[in-house]
DNA sequence: TTAAGAATAT
DNA sequence: GATATTCTTA
């Protein structure tokens, strides 16, 4: 019965006895004549590159998988294709045909390039990025948390490994600054830090099990208490859900919540970085 | 060659 | 002061 698309994980099935990249009819050509058109008054389609393909391929590919409403970023620049995508995809895509005549390719390249290249606006660290940073900086343990590591468990779209480590620099220094005052005096001048205090555990090696614990460690493997999580474990993908959450300094009680926040926190995201339309404002065709 | 961390620059 | 960029080192 069920004679709709099976989505399992049977995309590569579908390949399988298409014709290949070659044997297709190049994009630049067009698929009515010229002469057939005007005479049905069909206006041309716009010309499409192989950018604009494997950008179609991509949100359709996604929202299969997602049970169909995820959206990357936002709707209307699809032009980020955001760094950090390097190894944050798993090449389920390396399908790229290479097969493309060299206007496509190298409007490809271009965008591909501009995307890396490009400035992007200055990230502002509100205290929700801040809080999210922090909760991961305490999992990984002060002393594991490096930029790649944080930013991968981050895992907010358009965050560089280089704000990290910015941020990270300036929070070392506050921890160091605040770990010399014996007791806590956050000075006036450290808003931002003050807002979202500085977990105990962040001090600790630790090293998360994977189960929802996270367990203390130290140099010679020695392991101690098993400490739950008190934050959202390493979320793999922003989890589009409804659903407010409350996310209200108290702490979250269990995953559901961790999501919405993360939900919560991605919007938040979204909203803030955009003011500057910047990075996507930019067309590169 | 990559990434962390410190030092500078904007 | 906040964040980005560059430089040095591992």
């Amino acid at each position: 019965m069920g004679e709709e698309v099976k989505i399992d994980d049977g995309v590569p099935e579908w390949e399988a006895g298409l014709p290949s990249a070659d044997d297709l009819m190049p994009l630049s050509q067009a698929l009515i004549p010229a002469e057939l058109a005007s005479a049905f008054k069909i206006s041309p389609e716009a010309p499409r590159s192989l950018v604009d393909v494997n950008r179609a391929s991509n949100t359709t590919l996604s929202s299969l998988r997602t049970g169909f409403n995820f959206k990357p970023f936002s709707n209307d620049d699809k032009d980020h294709a955001m760094a950090e995508s390097d190894e944050a995809d798993e090449g389920s895509d390396q399908k790229k045909a290479r097969r493309v005549d060299a206007a496509d390719n190298f409007i490809g390249e271009a965008e591909a390039e501009a995307a890396k290249t490009l400035k992007r606006p200055r990230l502002v660290w509100t205290p929700q990025l801040h809080k999210r940073f922090v909760e991961v900086v305490a999992y990984l343990g002060l002393k594991n948390a490096v930029p790649k590591t944080i930013m991968q468990l981050m895992n907010v779209e358009g965050l560089t490994r280089e704000n990290v480590a910015s941020h990270l620099q300036k929070y070392r220094l506050y921890v160091k600054r605040m770990q010399g005052l014996s007791n806590d005096g956050p000075s006036p001048s450290d808003q931002l830090f003050a807002s979202t205090p500085v977990p105990r555990h962040s001090f600790n090696e630790s090293s998360s099990n994977g189960n929802g614990n996270y367990s203390e460690k130290n140099e010679n493997n020695h392991v101690g208490m098993p400490i739950p999580m008190p934050y959202p474990p390493p979320p793999i993908v922003p989890m589009p859900m409804m659903g407010m959450a409350a996310s209200s300094a108290s702490g979250y009680s269990g995953y559901e919540s961790a999501r919405s926040y993360q939900h919560h926190f991605q919007q938040q995201y979204n909203s803030m970085v955009h003011q500057g339309r910047d990075w996507s404002g930019n067309n590169i065709k």
